[in-house]
DNA sequence: TTCGGCACGTA
DNA sequence: CGTACGTGCCGAAG
């Protein structure tokens, strides 16, 4: 795709030590250090760069160039050339050899000569290059090299970090500067070049040189009109003449270095595995070193292709004969299910498949499908034995279901699969999986690569039949050769366990607990809707009083800030991308101040109208059978989480009083068998705490949820030095929001803003937290120090998330990371529980024969379905299932509530 | 019509 | 300058 056939040789060389120091100022070094304490900031930073100009600019030949010693002619002419900067820092020291220990192992040729610079060099090897009509790439941070970019010599020069660098071609330098490339060195030697300690002339800066150049050709057409030169400038230059002279003599690079190297001997070579291995390995660079073997294996693997695929629309009565042969026991079988458009009666109905297995492919029409050729695929379908792969089987599944085949036995799904591979990507499309994994393009249709000997099959009379027929068996056949790959790209034995025993047993919970839905009272929800409307639209006429204008619309944010900063000149509040935040924090703060009644009423409206939004949108989704069925979605939430939609109803208020009024609505139903007795709420007590408590090991927390005293109270009273009944209610909220803050990185300064105390006083807060609980503090620290040596975070079941951004050289970026991979296990190792306490809860009830059933999840909450009779043999499930769900360090507290409502349900 | 930004609900 | 989500509205872009 992106790169270019080499059919003109192209030569990249690189400047070793200019690269080398970038990234060592780049990169922070104390992120940046083996188990042995060796500093590889720099080795990190060079390698990064290196990687990716190989990927992108795919050159024929590569060399680098390093300087040997600061002795150099240049020296010898002016003795405090390069003197004045600071001591090559220790940390330094040594990496430079540990680049070339990479170079040697990527077999790219390294060069240096006593007496000379890296650029001198690299403009010997450059001259060489273009006599023989080479294009030549140099990646330099070193700005002498500007004089050798010419229109078949381009200059990478890095801009900001490790990570971007500008092209500088002729026209890029004269944009920049003002002068073409061939000029730049006179250019330089007026205004001086403060890396190499050569002053320039005083009051002369790039603008008055480029005009001067400009007006006089070049530097020496300068020095013979130097007389004619104007103003102060004028004299000024006159004056450092030598000066100039002599930084242009020091800045002329050498194009005749000797060299015991040409070209030709820089060709590029396959790389040494084994070393690559045994040097990376040594520094410690996992994600550089997947990034690097991605990276330059898929350049070194054929365009892709699209995907081949044999099989056949299977002729009536062929079905048994077909499955048989081709997916019997012990081999597997990818199904792709075409189904019919979804409508508001339901899910759309499977219309016909597509099988893959390891050989042929098939594709079976449903809709007039004979009663021999039925009961073939459906104790195909049915049978645990012979395994399916299939692509979102939630979906797929339900599809099939509606048709009367429900399905057993599926070993894999290739969405999961890949969602616990790279669980942050947005969507797991097979297309895009087919090209990530196999290499190959999922091509559609028209595409001849894709038809291949499905021409023979349907011989030239290419039906609409046909190209679905052929679509299906590319698509299964995408399907099997995924969930193959994906296999071996699953991290370890405890990610395929975790799909095999969690996640795609789930995926039947899951379509379960979608079918059944949660029953709504319509009319209620509807008494609510207008209730909060009508509520809102007074709030809306208080807030246009109280400014006597009635066309603002209060819903519009800029509309807001006019009303807010010019209309009342309220003070400002905290900036936006695009002007200053309305947010009900800021609201409320600016209501503090000044007491103004439109604040209040726009609060309320606000209020109001988020109510009155969310009920209108349950109304929207309740179904004919008067149940909500929201759709669960698994492979969304990067630390494997499930979330919500259409609607979510893991966002439904519960902090408010009227918030809690819409969880009123949410009623016991009943289902085939008559009505059901109760709604059911259980959940985790302080999950995520007692995560950190057992990962940290921390005595002090583990004790305070064994000795089973209120969390807070336990832990404020270690804070505070005080007995625990003596701990206030202040004191108390205040070690709440903090201990919930640690498991997200929060700052003092996100801990102050959050309580209204002073940074001062957040930090010690923070200090006496992490006296006295010094496990905790040891543990964020070294999740993060071990996710950057690794590259991932895990969770307590091995669910991993990557995040290379722990070793960005952006600051934010990086510090983001550093609080992904503080929250990931946490948040992480929470949901692995649930989803095992889901599993559980769902075979402990079906092994008790009970009737009742699991309806939502909250995260860490469970909402079932009581059928008359059962609660108590339900409680007793649950709290069994759920409490046995891991084996932690810290008891796992359930609570449990009953009632008629969701919100009677809670407790 | 599409999409980014804002605001806000939950754990 | 606290993680993870989904949704609705506005207003600028098309």
């Amino acid at each position: 795709m992106g790169h270019r056939l080499p059919c003109v040789s192209r030569l990249l060389l690189l400047d070793g030590h200019s690269l080398a120091y970038r990234a060592f100022y780049a990169l922070p070094v104390e992120n940046f250090s083996t188990t042995t304490g060796q500093s590889t900031n720099a080795v990190y930073g060079f390698t990064s760069m290196l990687i990716n100009v190989l990927r992108d600019e795919a050159p024929t030949h590569v060399a680098v160039a390093f300087d040997r010693s600061r002795q150099t002619f240049r020296t010898q002419e002016y003795a405090e050339y390069k003197a004045g900067r600071a001591a090559t820092p220790s940390e330094f020291v040594g990496q430079v050899d540990l680049i070339k220990q990479v170079l040697d192992a990527l077999r790219i040729t390294h060069v240096e000569v006593d007496g000379y610079e890296a650029d001198d060099i690299i403009a010997t090897l450059t001259g060489q290059a273009r006599s023989q009509g080479m294009e030549v790439l140099i990646l330099s941070g070193d700005r002498d090299a500007f004089q050798l970019v010419d229109d078949r010599t381009l200059l990478l020069y890095p801009v900001r970090g490790v990570s971007e660098t500008w092209r500088m071609t002729p026209e890029k330098v004269e944009e920049k500067y003002g002068v073409r490339p061939e000029r730049y060195s006179d250019l330089a030697a007026m205004v001086g070049e403060s890396s190499d300690n050569l002053p320039g002339v005083p009051g002369v800066g790039p603008k008055t040189a480029a005009k001067w150049l400009a007006a006089h050709g070049d530097l020496s057409g300068i020095v013979s009109a130097a007389d004619q030169l104007t103003g102060k400038a004028g004299q000024a230059l006159r004056d450092h003449l030598d000066q100039v002279l002599r930084n242009r003599r020091l800045n002329q690079l050498v194009g005749d270095v000797p060299l015991e190297v040409g070209v030709d001997d820089l060709q590029a070579r396959g790389w040494d595995r084994e070393e690559v291995h045994r040097v990376f390995d040594g520094l410690e660079f996992r994600v550089l070193r997947d990034r690097l073997f991605s990276t330059l294996e898929s350049a070194e693997t054929e365009a892709e292709e699209g995907i081949e695929v044999e099989g056949q629309a299977l002729p009536a009565g062929e079905v048994a004969s077909w499955l048989d042969r081709y997916a019997g026991a012990g081999s597997r079988t990818a199904v792709v299910v075409h189904a019919a458009p979804r409508t508001a009666a339901g899910p759309g109905e499977a219309t016909a498949v597509g099988l893959a297995g390891a050989e042929q492919a098939a594709f079976v029409d449903l809709v007039d499908l004979g009663p021999d050729d039925e009961t073939a695929l459906a104790g195909f379908l049915l049978d645990p034995a012979r395994e399916k792969v299939l692509h979102e089987a939630k979906g797929q599944v339900r599809s099939l279901e509606e048709r009367g085949l429900p399905v057993e036995g599926i070993v894999s799904d290739t969405a999961l699969a890949a969602y616990l591979v790279r669980p942050d990507q947005r969507s797991y499309d097979l297309a895009d999986l087919a090209l990530r994994y196999l290499r190959r393009e999922l091509r559609l249709d028209d595409e001849p690569e894709a038809q291949g000997q499905l021409e023979l099959a349907f011989g030239a009379d290419d039906t609409a039949e046909a190209a679905a027929a052929r679509s299906a068996m590319v698509h299964a056949r995408a399907v099997h050769d995924l969930s193959l790959a994906l296999d071996t790209e699953l991290a370890d034995d405890e990610e395929q366990a975790l799909l095999r025993d969690v996640e795609l047993p789930l995926v039947g919970v899951l379509r379960r607990m979608e079918r059944a839905g949660i029953a709504v009272d319509v009319d209620g929800l509807q008494r609510l809707e207008r209730e909060f409307a009508d509520a809102m639209t007074q709030a809306q006429q208080d807030a246009w009083d109280a400014i006597g204008d009635d066309t603002v619309n209060l819903g519009s944010p800029k509309q807001l800030q006019t009303v807010l900063f010019d209309t009342l000149a309220l003070p400002k509040t905290r900036r936006t991308k695009t002007g200053y935040t309305t947010d009900a924090d800021a609201l409320a703060g600016l209501y503090a101040q000044t007491e103004h009644p439109f604040l209040e009423a726009l609060l309320r409206h606000r209020d109001k109208t988020r109510l009155r939004i969310t009920a209108e949108g349950l109304i929207k989704s309740v179904a004919d059978d008067g149940r909500i069925h929201t759709t669960y979605q698994q492979t969304i939430a990067a630390t494997g989480r499930l979330s919500s939609t259409e609607p979510n109803l893991q966002n439904i208020p519960i902090r408010t009083e009227e918030g809690r009024r819409i969880r009123e609505i949410f009623v016991v139903g009943r289902d085939g068998q008559g009505d059901f007795e109760s709604l059911m709420s259980a959940d985790y007590s302080q999950i995520e705490m007692r995560i950190m408590a057992h990962l940290s090991g921390d005595e002090g927390l583990i004790e305070a949820f064994r000795t089973g005293e209120d969390l807070h109270r336990f832990v404020g009273s270690r804070v505070f030095g005080v007995d625990p009944e003596d701990v206030t209610l202040e004191m108390r909220s205040k070690v709440k929001a903090m201990s919930y803050g640690l498991a997200y990185g929060l700052s003092a300064f996100g801990l102050s803003k959050q309580l209204g105390i002073s940074t001062g006083e957040a930090k010690g807060l923070m200090d006496e937290y992490f006296e006295r609980f010094g496990g905790v503090r040891d543990y964020l620290r070294d999740v993060v120090a071990e996710a950057r040596r690794s590259g991932f975070t895990e969770t307590i079941l091995g669910r991993r998330r990557h995040l290379p951004d722990l070793v960005s050289d952006n600051r934010q970026r990086r510090e983001m990371a550093e609080r992904m991979a503080l929250n990931a296990p946490i948040q992480g190792s929470a949901a692995d529980l649930i989803k095992v306490a889901m599993l559980r809860t769902e075979r402990g009830l079906q092994e008790a024969g009970l009737r009742s059933r699991m309806l939502l999840q909250v995260h860490d909450e469970l909402v079932l379905e009581v059928a008359p009779g059962e609660q108590e043999r339900v409680e007793q499930v649950v709290r069994e299932q759920m409490g046995s769900a891991a084996d932690l360090q810290v008891p796992l507290d359930v609570s449990v509530g009953v009632g008629r409502t969701w919100h009677d349900a809670a407790h």
